[in-house]
DNA sequence: CTGGGGACGGGGCCC
DNA sequence: GGGGCCCCGTCCCCA
C-alpha cells in the first residue's frame, strides 16, 4: 500500500517548486522503453525493459564500492562533472553495477553527447545563458525559457490559468491534465507513460535499480541518486547560518525550513 | 531535528 | 512539432 497519495494537499509553505499534483486518469497504451544504441547496460537498467523484466533484479557482484574518494565534488550543484571527465579519459571504472562513478557519469544521452562532441559536431550555444544545444531548433526552443512572465509570448493553461514563457513546457504542462495512462491495479492515473511505468514498480516490487556499494535496491533512479549520496562521507551543503553540513541539498533546505530560518521571508542559501 | 526513502512533476535533450 | 526518455528537484512520510 502507498503511503502516500498525490492527492493529498500541500502541506504549508515549501521553500520553492510546484508542488505535487495529482493525476487520475484512463488507460492508455504503455510504451515500452527502448534502449538506445550505445547504454551502457550497468547504468540504465530499465524499468520494464523485458530483458530486466525476465531476469528479474539481479544486482551484480558488489565492485569494490566506490572509493570515498570523490571528494572532487567541486560544485554541489553539479557532482557529475569531474566523474564524466575522468570517465571519458577511460580512468574510471566500468562495471556491471551501479557504483558511484558508474551511476554519476554515465546515462546514455551523456554517452551520445559525447560522442557527438568528439565528432566536432557544431553546438548551437545561447547568448544569454551559454547552454549548447545539437540543433538550432533546440536552441530555439531553450531560448524560449528565458523569455519574461510578462511576455506578449506567454500564453496561460486553459485548464488552470497557469502561465508559460516556454511553450514545450506549456504543452507538457496540459499533459499533466490529460491523465491518460491509468493504473490497473489502483486506478491512479498518469500524464506520462513513465509516470505509470515507475508507479507500477510500487505494486510490483521491481526495484530495478540498485547500489553496488550495500545492495540496496530502489525503483526510481532518483532515489537511488539519493541514496548513493547517503554513501559519501563528504557533506558538501552548508547552513549558512549555522554552518552545519548535509550530504543531500534536501536535507540542508529541510533543515533551513525546519530549524535555523523560519519564515519565508528567510532564505537559507546552499552555501559550499 | 536529522536521515532515509517513495513518489512524481517540470525541464531538457535526442530522435 | 511531437514523442520518448532521463535528470533534477521537490514534496511528503517515517524512523
Amino acid at each position: 500500500v502507498p503511503r502516500r497519495r498525490g492527492s493529498e494537499p500541500l502541506r504549508g509553505l515549501r521553500l520553492h517548486g510546484p508542488g505535487r499534483r495529482s493525476p487520475r486518469q484512463p488507460p492508455g497504451p504503455v510504451t515500452r522503453g527502448v534502449v538506445p544504441a550505445g547504454y551502457i547496460p550497468h547504468c540504465l537498467a530499465p524499468a520494464g525493459y523485458a530483458a530486466d523484466k525476465k531476469q528479474g533484479l539481479a544486482l551484480p557482484p558488489a565492485e569494490p564500492a566506490y572509493a570515498p574518494a570523490h571528494e572532487e565534488y567541486g560544485d554541489p550543484e553539479s557532482p557529475r562533472s569531474s566523474f564524466s571527465a575522468r570517465y571519458f579519459r577511460g580512468e574510471a571504472a566500468v562495471t556491471d553495477s551501479y557504483s558511484m562513478d558508474a551511476f554519476f557519469i554515465t546515462d546514455g544521452r551523456s554517452r551520445r553527447r559525447s560522442e557527438s562532441q568528439r565528432r566536432g559536431s557544431h553546438r548551437h550555444s545561447c547568448p544569454e545563458c551559454g547552454k549548447t544545444y545539437a540543433t538550432s531548433s533546440n536552441l530555439s526552443r531553450h531560448k524560449q525559457t528565458h523569455r519574461s512572465l510578462d511576455s506578449k509570448m506567454a500564453r496561460k493553461c486553459p485548464t488552470c490559468g497557469k502561465a508559460y514563457v516556454s511553450m514545450p513546457a506549456l504543452a507538457m504542462h496540459v499533459l499533466t491534465h490529460n491523465l491518460k495512462h491509468k493504473c490497473d491495479v489502483c486506478g491512479k492515473a498518469f500524464s506520462r507513460p513513465w509516470l505509470l511505468q515507475g508507479h507500477m514498480r510500487s505494486h510490483t516490487g521491481e526495484k530495478p535499480f540498485g547500489c553496488a556499494h550495500c545492495g540496496k535496491a530502489f525503483a526510481d533512479r532518483s532515489n537511488l541518486r539519493a541514496h548513493m549520496q547517503t554513501h559519501s562521507a563528504f557533506k558538501h551543503y552548508k547552513c549558512k547560518q549555522c554552518e552545519k553540513t548535509f550530504a543531500l541539498k534536501s536535507y540542508l533546505n529541510k533543515h533551513c525550513e525546519a530549524a535555523c530560518f523560519r519564515g519565508p521571508e528567510h532564505s537559507c542559501a546552499a552555501g559550499n
